[in-house]
DNA sequence: CAAATTTTTGACCGATTGGACAAACGTTAG
DNA sequence: CTAACGTTTGTCCAATCGGTCAAAAATTTG
């Protein structure tokens, strides 16, 4: 029985080129957007005729879900490692650094999803009401507890986790602003290492417990 | 002489007309970015035909750099504001204020704004090397001189300023997402209430000067 | 009123878009 | 070698894109 949702078989070349697609339309759909790129520039930067890449994928569409399925795994995994088993400070610590260091090293697919969100997240809202807010919930409670047992200041866990998303992320969806304003000296290599102090700063002493 | 700088005169029609596509256009810009935008859609937006659009403005870009222009001066206004001579604190507290609700009340504003940067900011570039930079170098003294009063605590003034800006303009421009993962009741419009208290709190107690 | 000017429209243009298709080309298994 | 299969390409298509233009309609001015 065919339930349409098995991986199709494919050849070693195949493979390949897919791969060699997905990386090309990373490249220019997290620049341009969903409906600002073409085939034309994707197949191009993957070094192959167009009619060449539609033999691969047959709408445009198609690559864009490839990438976006992909993306929300390794995306969410920073989270999903959030444990209950740690120390609280910890653990929040790494977590922030990790979805640090993915703005940093993943900053393409950091600026799809932002593209997708942006423009109302028309592919994905279903996984994002789904999948998303289940997950969050998890470890909203999981926070909660620790404000439970006094180890950390009592605040909003949702918004927290909104805030350290939306300060990590920044560095990756606004790169050319933060680029611009911290000028070529600050604005170099260093900047991460920068921004990881402060943000270790701001979230750890605003998050100690109370007396 | 002409510098070709100055306000072209405009009949009445004429500022009602280009209003009128301005306010359709950031509905249409803010949602598809600029290549994602056709002057169609926006034609229709704003009730007339695409030749009467035209005719008011001869270009996509010149809409789309008329609505940037104007932007720009409004979006920056809050920190403007931010001034030396009030109490520290309040001023940051009030300044966070100002941004959330910026982001609650011209959200079309902000993406429109993120699409711009997303995509590599390259009709606004040298506004942000420029203007933007002057400013923000301007209010990190400010900032840095609380600190030395130990007014503040010591941090990176201008890492400070970005993820102000990450977690306000995050519930303009992320707001589907943080809807659906609030869910329907606490993703109502209570949400940035319930932003704006966590956020005083993490950036008040995160900022607080130390013994 | 009538003339001058401004506004609106329909028809049209070349360029680009996503995609189809058959033919040509490569590769591999028997 | 050859037949079968997988891959690549050139050509083509209808739809849509940003934008032009002349003429009609509406408005303002004298």
């Amino acid at each position: 029985m065919n339930t349409g949702t098995e991986a199709p078989r494919r050849t070693r070349i195949q493979q390949e080129k897919r791969e060699l697609i997905l990386e090309a339309a990373l490249e220019v759909f997290s620049t341009h957007g969903f409906r600002g790129s073409t085939i034309d520039q994707i197949a191009e930067a993957a070094g192959m005729s167009k009619p060449n890449l539609l033999y691969y994928f047959r709408r445009k569409e198609d690559i864009h879900e490839t990438l976006m399925q992909r993306l929300l795994d390794t995306w969410l995994a920073p989270l999903r490692e959030l444990d209950d088993i740690g120390d609280p400070m910890t653990e929040l610590r790494s977590y922030i650094r990790r979805k640090l260091e993915m703005a940093r090293d993943f900053p393409r697919e950091s600026r799809l999803f932002a593209n997708e969100i942006l423009q109302g997240a028309p592919r994905i809202m279903p996984l994002l009401a789904g999948e998303l807010k289940t997950l969050v919930d998890e470890k909203a409670a999981v926070i909660k507890g620790w404000m439970r047992a006094g180890k950390i200041a009592r605040t909003d866990p949702w918004h927290l986790i909104f805030s350290i998303w939306a300060t990590t992320q920044h560095y990756a969806d606004f790169d050319v602003q933060v680029r611009a304003v911290l000028g070529p000296n600050r604005g170099g290599d260093g900047r991460f290492e920068d921004a990881a102090r402060f943000l270790e700063q701001l979230f750890l002493e605003g998050l100690k417990p109370k007396g």
